[in-house]
DNA sequence: GTGAAAGCGCTAACAG
DNA sequence: CTGTTAGCGCTTTCAC
């Protein structure tokens, strides 16, 4: 059986291509015996309008691409699984691609996209992204770009973000709370929105409890974790510290499992030597040696917010918004890596 | 910046549109001297030609589509790394679309990218997949499909899996040498060929040792773990046998959490009570408590091989192959979760 | 060496 | 109510 199109539709009952085209789409101006002999037809052929001819003609796609750092991220994988849900239901094709920490593959990503005539671009930001004039151009070209988890500063759209602040500070007064004092801090790349609202919920948490800043204990991966030599030479400096901390907030997935592993390879203990709450979505939180802490955040939901933002942008383009920021509530699940042993 | 076709390029330099397209893709009888002309131009004006307009008229779109599971699964998406890495280089892209595990999920996943003219398919089946029409279809109108670690059995065309039977027979054999005797299987759906391969490594090693098969503790997962639900009522069962099994060989991600999950909710241990070896890739493995003993499939390099095995397909439509079966080796990981306890 | 024209599949303005 | 025509961006005969 081959791929069959409206012209063979039209030879085969004698019409032509404009009006087999009407009555597939339900024209009221086609009569009712013409449009029912069509819909057979076409029914019985398992007809399927060509999306890359819609695509030339109309300049959409009625798909939406996703640009996230990596799908081997519980976070992501879940936000993917939100938008789905959404786009799906809304008649949109959900199209992924990673960027992999890589400002380059970003790039490259985006270039992809957009030439593919995405109607529109999920973004959230690779570590190394600070220049943003590759999303900027084609926003201005027309095409509504939601960004969600990390989001730029400066940039007017809608953006998606769970509360780091909150979310962080809450982690952070936990341990305080515990009797931990000397709290270090292992985060992202310093330019990133999600690093700078993590780590003001963090100061804030010190403050507000009278612990002063220490700087040596805050630690910036630059590659967010995917470099493990990166991670390595930071967590040592922390284990090596003349004051060495007694718990330590971790800024990610890939960061807390390797931090873990770190601490565990130079023999120390978690949380009796060094305690430890994440800002993970891992799945295997609860399994792991100790069962980890952890802020979670409502990737499935944020996915699904952000995507009804951007079909909205979409399908009202002309329409004048104010551009929201919509802050979702983390929550913090504690469990044996954060607990102060009883003495 | 606007987008810039060809015809304006045509436009400004005053010459016809197929002069500008050869000379744009260097054809030889071009003066070469207005080969420069519309050459700078292009470039100066960041000229792309518009993939969609290829598409249509090559009916082709150097992209290849992927169709998996579930990309949250570190199998999976360190597959898809490894498509990448050869897919970029040999210039198509990679359109990855996930099946949740269900059959209508697949055909639909299916349908979409056949109708985007991907130029080749890259396959591991549902859980729920037992007929494979929509892709036998596909391939009879000239569509390559290269099936990788849940491949059919009876279908002709490349495949690439894990040696699934000699990965298990090794973790059974792991198993019996350290004394457990009452080793219990928890798998996929019966009718996988994952399924199937892992099962006879199974029943394999427990022969050799002189063990007899005991159908009671084989229990299959229809929905490969998706479902909790039923993961629990496999696991209860097995731990309220008459007979309690001593170990058991957990056949992917989900099954492994979920079963070390409950085994700790009914309050046993892992290795003492019941011991666990996992065919997994959980990126986890080494931090789970207890850590975790699993075999890992060379997901990266199935995923490239598989990739290999299809742009070859793709680009030599015609050349009269013999499809290859290509099985790649695991390698087991042994940690706590499986060592007797010393008495 | 270059241009005119047709065609990939589809829609829509314009005629009847 | 239906057909003709043009056009989306590009390549490719076929002419000259």
């Amino acid at each position: 059986m081959e791929i069959i199109t409206i012209k063979d539709i039209a030879k085969a009952l004698n019409l032509s291509t404009s009006t087999v085209s009407r009555a597939l789409r339900g024209s009221y101006e086609i009569n009712p015996e013409t449009k029912r002999l069509v819909m057979e037809y076409a029914e019985r052929m398992n007809y399927r309008p060509n999306p890359i001819a819609l695509s030339l003609k109309e300049n959409r796609s009625r798909s939406i691409g996703v640009i996230i750092p990596e799908i081997a991220n519980n976070f992501f994988s879940q936000a993917i699984n939100g938008m789905e849900s959404i786009a799906y239901n809304r008649g949109y094709h959900v199209v992924i691609s990673q960027n992999h920490e890589s400002y380059e593959r970003e790039l490259v990503s985006t270039q992809y996209l957009a030439q593919r005539r995405v109607d529109g671009l999920l973004v959230s930001l690779s570590g190394e992204s600070n220049d943003l004039e590759h999303f900027k151009e084609l926003q201005t070209k027309g095409l509504p770009i939601v960004f969600f988890d990390r989001v730029p500063q400066d940039y007017i759209t809608h953006k998606v973000i769970a509360d780091n602040f909150a979310g962080t500070y809450e982690a952070t007064e936990h341990l305080i709370k515990q009797g931990f004092r000397r709290i270090a801090h292992l985060t992202s790349p310093s330019w990133l929105s999600i690093t700078y609202e993590r780590l003001e919920g963090y100061k804030k948490a010190l403050q507000n409890h009278d612990i002063p800043i220490e700087d040596s204990y805050i630690k910036y991966c630059s590659h967010g974790g995917m470099i493990f030599e990166e991670v390595e030479q930071a967590v040592m400096e922390l284990i090596n510290h003349p004051n060495r901390p007694d718990a330590v907030f971790t800024a990610g997935d890939r960061l807390t499992t390797t931090c873990m592993s770190l601490i565990r390879r130079e023999g120390l203990r978690i949380p009796e030597d060094i305690a430890i709450v994440g800002f993970t979505n891992l799945m295997t939180a609860d399994l792991l040696n100790p069962a980890l802490s952890a802020v979670r955040q409502p990737a499935y939901e944020m996915g699904q917010l952000a995507t009804e933002f951007l079909i909205d942008l979409i399908e009202h383009p002309k329409a004048t918004i104010r551009f929201e920021t919509k802050k979702l509530d983390t929550h913090l699940v504690i469990r044996d890596s954060s607990l102060k042993a009883t003495p």
